[in-house]
DNA sequence: CAAACATATAAATACATGGTCATATGATGA
DNA sequence: TCATCATATGACCATGTATTTATATGTTTG
């Protein structure tokens, strides 16, 4: 019951919502998450912690860099949750314009080798003058 | 997403769980929850016209009585939710406690006919007192 | 109609939570 | 070892939400 109420505590907020959704596609680390979702770096890790602790999320150490990704032994209500949440939001236009952030996130990573999101923010500036459409 | 992150901060208080945990049991009025849950009407208003403006809820008029139950008809999501609480907190103590005392809330309200609050509570005192293991 | 009762609403207050800033920790490379 | 990068943590402030108090609305009964 207080896990519960702890749970649906945590996923009533858009940050994590889009955190959980983006971490069902793939893995990511705490920079990509910043990229994407265009939020601060402790508000990051702090939210990652938060859902690490009632068990959706594990992490995973790469040199400096941490990735994580969506447990893969949850209890029944925890992967209830995640199941509804991914039928719910399948589709759901902001999710998926993450998931494409996150596509070009990792190329920038892998061009620039850096997770400098201010420069992350004009290469997708950039980009978004070029071609796609968002 | 933004009614999922509404319904997920509804769903994060422990009132409002074991209201609609209650409801699952059969449709109670407003004094009735005041009485099981032991707390102020107001508040108890205020969570019922809060779980019914998301679609949980529907509420009957029967004189000065008004009677709340679940909504019958439910989206996806609200009724997977529904679900999942009802699998998850099967057999949860405090609220096969709340069920007992919405029993006896009742049938204090046929004896006095009243739904004096106050009264209730002397009434479960005694009750307490003889037989009944809480 | 007046009084009592059941419920709803409004205003006020207290507490929890999201977000930021500063800083600490830990890892890599010069 | 020093400097830099990536992440984590702590303190703080602002906003929101739970709860209470007071009061309004609507219903029954005398």
């Amino acid at each position: 019951m207080k896990k519960i109420q702890k749970i649906m505590g945590l996923l009533s907020d858009n940050a994590r919502l889009r955190i959980l959704m983006l971490l069902m596609s793939r893995e990511s680390c705490v920079c990509q998450v910043m990229g994407v979702l265009g939020i601060s770096q402790p508000l990051v890790s702090r939210n990652l912690k938060l859902l690490g602790d009632v068990g959706f999320l594990e992490g995973r150490k790469e040199g400096k860099l941490v990735f994580y990704s969506m447990k893969k032994k949850m209890d029944d209500f925890n992967a209830g949750i995640i199941g509804l949440l991914r039928e719910t939001l399948r589709g759901d236009r902001i999710l998926s314009k993450d998931i494409r952030s996150l596509r070009a996130c990792e190329e920038f990573q892998k061009k620039s080798g850096k997770c400098d999101m201010k420069t992350f923010s004009e290469y997708m500036s950039k980009r978004r003058g070029k071609a796609s459409r968002v």
